[in-house]
DNA sequence: AGCACGCCGACT
DNA sequence: GTCGGCGTGCTC
């Protein structure tokens, strides 16, 4: 019998069935490989031709429901796409080890009708509760009773009681499709009645909500998971960042009278283990989930929902190269399901298949109830220059002053955690840079510490130049989030001050508690990194100030421009949520960028036609028949080596260009290096087996080096 | 991906 | 004399 282990290997190992054992393809198992015991997936096929002699026979079966056929073609289709190991692919619906054993019954106790022979007033408030003859845990009613369990003990040994098993709880209760149907706009309604037919169709086709902020989406893609509900179906709703979206469920709760399934990776071991098995049996219908949920053994998945379908969270960069809302769809075609994409600022992707027509789009045009989009302007850097050693210009600080002297709030937008991203000496130039990559190490000034953002190297900051030795003269170069906490404190010292970023003490339930907070008016001025830009609502946020407009712009990412307005759209639309007039102020040194000027004039469009086109023109994603390699090594010169070589190996026919600033690598994760590249050319049905082709044909440089695609999501289309 | 085997530096 | 670094190779 075939069946895929979690590790790397290209196909299904067989193994031997011992008598009487019953297996099928999607049966869980557990086989020995090597010296261990591991969990894999029966296969399909016949297990190819392996000596006979080597053939193990497989351990055990788990009583546990077997994968079913669509999941097993979606892992087949995603190690396909990705030139990835099948097992490795497998290796991540099977990551709940405790949840291929049924859950255990909890022992319980139910009411015999027996009384004791002496009545006491404690045992009196234990029988009360019990006669309803439900089968209560000793220690659940002992404590609803209000005695202690010794009572219970007593009473069970005069008879009163039977043992019992009480069955496992279900992790969520059931939604309901009705319980808080909201009142629509006419738009939304329509948006709604469109994706509930969608929905109630069946049959695969996605579905682009396009809507600006406030428009609703939610509600509206809400009504898509009634109708699957209704119709009995499982829903698969998926958010970037579920750990930090406690207003999502909220919602959720408030539509569908019960909260979804949360999946993402923190959650408690105990906890994931009954999502899996719960979700695996069909118990749970509705799961909210961060990108792996994908990847959960649903037994009748009838709907996919990505919610903020543009975001880059989307992606899982290690091992398995993928993004996840590409293969949402991919599992939507696979499983004849429709999918949603939801978002206000649509992915260049999404777009171009929404206007081909291959996505049926779904405007939302008007704002909801009294929701403000926030008036956002520009301030020229070169015409309105900071003051000396600072970062924030005269008119954001005027900004500032008069939004806390009305008693608002004001957030200060700076995508850079710590205190300055680059410290040199001024005596002899020498910069501080990390030991294992090429990066600049950024000066932490709360912590003492300098830090490289890339790998996690940190070491204490000096006081003297390493290189020359001069004491006192290491200045720190550009703003981060704590520098501008500096100068916001110097410039308004009565001020009640905060600083959010992703890197504060305390970790996400301080960040949480920090959040509340604001929320509930205890801070004047926040000045945040990326985090603040995700789903939160600060009713009293009526000035959003971007520190630096431009940050991100210039690093070689063909994605750099949409990036930048996706971000800042988001981050300006922190502002104003509950109708108050609010504004938005971008400091940038180029304010004619197309970036720019479509954040000031709220003509998205324009700016969408305008990526579009450049990138048609450029042949940059999603056109060209692209695919992406990231080339990863132990050492910038191995990467650099290997995608030389790459580029060498390439027949004439194929153009790869490397993209990536030239100073530094474009990423380092995990410790090593990586470039992308990407490749032009080649029909787009054989850009797989021409990738495969390419790396095999690449001679290895020293050390390992490893290869993934990056998916361009036309080619399954 | 694990995990073992295997060959060269600083320690009880 | 051993403990231990991670380089290479194997797992049906």
């Amino acid at each position: 019998m075939p069946v895929l282990v979690p590790m790397p290997a290209d196909a299904p190992y067989s193994y031997s069935v011992p008598e009487g054992m019953t297996v099928e393809p999607g049966s869980i198992v557990r086989v020995p490989l090597g010296p261990r015991l591991v969990a894999g997936v029966v296969w399909d096929g016949d297990g190819g031709s392996v000596n006979p002699a080597k053939l193990r026979p497989i351990d055990h079966v788990f009583d546990c429901p077997p994968v079913g056929e669509p999941m097993r073609r979606f892992v087949d289709w995603v190690a396909a796409y990705t030139l990835s190991p099948p097992g490795l692919v497998a290796r991540m619906m099977l990551r709940a080890p405790e949840a291929f054993d049924p859950e255990p019954w909890t022992p319980g106790l139910t009411y015999t009708g027996v009384d004791p022979g002496r009545m006491t007033e404690a045992r009196a408030r234990v029988l009360g509760l019990a006669r309803d003859g439900l089968a209560w845990t000793r220690s659940g009613l002992a404590h609803a009773a209000g005695v202690s369990a010794a009572v219970i003990d007593g009473l069970a040994a005069q008879g009163a009681f039977e043992p019992t098993l009480i069955p496992p709880a279900p992790v969520v209760a059931a939604p309901d499709p009705s319980f808080g149907a909201a009142a629509l706009s006419d738009e939304q309604q329509a948006a709604g009645a469109e994706l509930r037919a969608a929905a109630s169709a069946g049959g695969f086709g996605v579905s682009l909500i396009d809507g600006v902020t406030g428009s609703g989406k939610t509600e509206v893609y809400f009504e898509a998971v009634a109708a699957a509900v209704a119709a009995g179906r499982q829903v698969l709703i998926l958010l970037p960042e579920i750990a930090l979206t406690q207003a999502f469920l909220d919602r959720f709760h408030d539509r569908f009278g019960a909260r979804p399934a949360e999946w993402h990776s923190d959650l408690p071991p105990r906890t994931r283990e009954r999502v899996w098995r719960q979700v695996a049996e069909g118990r749970v219908q509705v799961v909210a989930g961060a990108r792996s949920a994908l990847f959960l053994p649903f037994r009748d998945l009838g709907l996919i929902v990505v919610d903020e379908e543009h975001d880059p969270a989307y992606k899982q960069e290690d091992r398995v190269f993928y993004n996840a809302r590409d293969m949402a769809v991919v599992r939507g075609r696979i499983g004849g399901f429709p999918v949603v994409l939801a978002s206000a600022t649509p992915s260049v992707e999404s777009r171009v298949n929404a206007d081909q027509a291959r996505y049926r789009r779904v405007a939302l045009r008007t704002r909801f109830a009294e929701a403000a989009l926030p008036d956002i302007r520009s301030i020229d850097l070169r015409r309105s220059p900071p003051a000396r050693g600072g970062f924030l210009s005269p008119p954001l600080l005027a900004a500032v002053e008069a939004t806390v002297g009305r008693g608002e709030q004001a957030l200060l937008f700076l995508n850079r955690r710590g205190y300055a991203p680059l410290t040199l000496c001024r005596v002899c130039g020498h910069r501080f840079q990390c030991p294992d990559c090429s990066a600049w190490l950024v000066e932490h000034r709360f912590r003492g510490q300098l830090v490289c953002h890339h790998c996690g190297h940190n070491e204490r900051r000096p006081d003297a130049c390493p290189e020359c030795g001069t004491f006192d003269h290491l200045v720190a170069c550009g703003p981060g989030v704590e520098r501008i906490a500096e100068e916001v404190v110097e410039r308004f010292p009565q001020a009640r001050t905060i600083v959010l970023s992703s890197d504060m003490m305390g970790g996400v339930r301080r960040l949480r508690l920090e959040l509340e907070a604001i929320a509930k008016g205890e801070a004047d001025i926040v000045i945040g990194t990326q985090l603040v830009a995700k789903g939160h609502n600060f009713p009293n946020m009526t000035l959003v100030g971007v520190v630096d407009a431009d940050l991100g712009l210039a690093n070689g990412d063909p994605r750099a421009a949409e990036r930048t307005f996706q971000l800042l759209s988001q981050v300006t639309g922190r502002a104003g949520r509950t109708g108050k007039k609010s504004v938005g102020l971008l400091q940038t040194y180029q304010p004619d960028h197309p970036v720019m000027r479509a954040l000031v004039s709220g003509d998205s469009e324009a700016f969408y036609q305008r990526e579009i086109a450049e990138r048609e023109r450029t042949q940059l994603p999603p056109f060209g028949r692209l695919a992406g390699i990231v080339v990863s090594a132990a050492t910038r010169a191995d990467a650099e080596a290997h995608a030389r070589l790459l580029r060498r190996a390439a027949p004439q026919a194929v153009d790869i260009a490397v993209l990536g600033p030239a100073e530094a690598p474009l990423a380092l994760v995990g410790g090593r290096h990586r470039f992308r590249l990407l490749v032009h050319g080649g029909r787009r049905s054989d850009m797989q087996a021409y990738l495969k082709a390419l790396l095999a044909a690449s001679p290895k440089p020293r050390g390992t080096v490893r290869v993934a695609v990056d998916i361009d999501p036309q080619s399954f289309l």
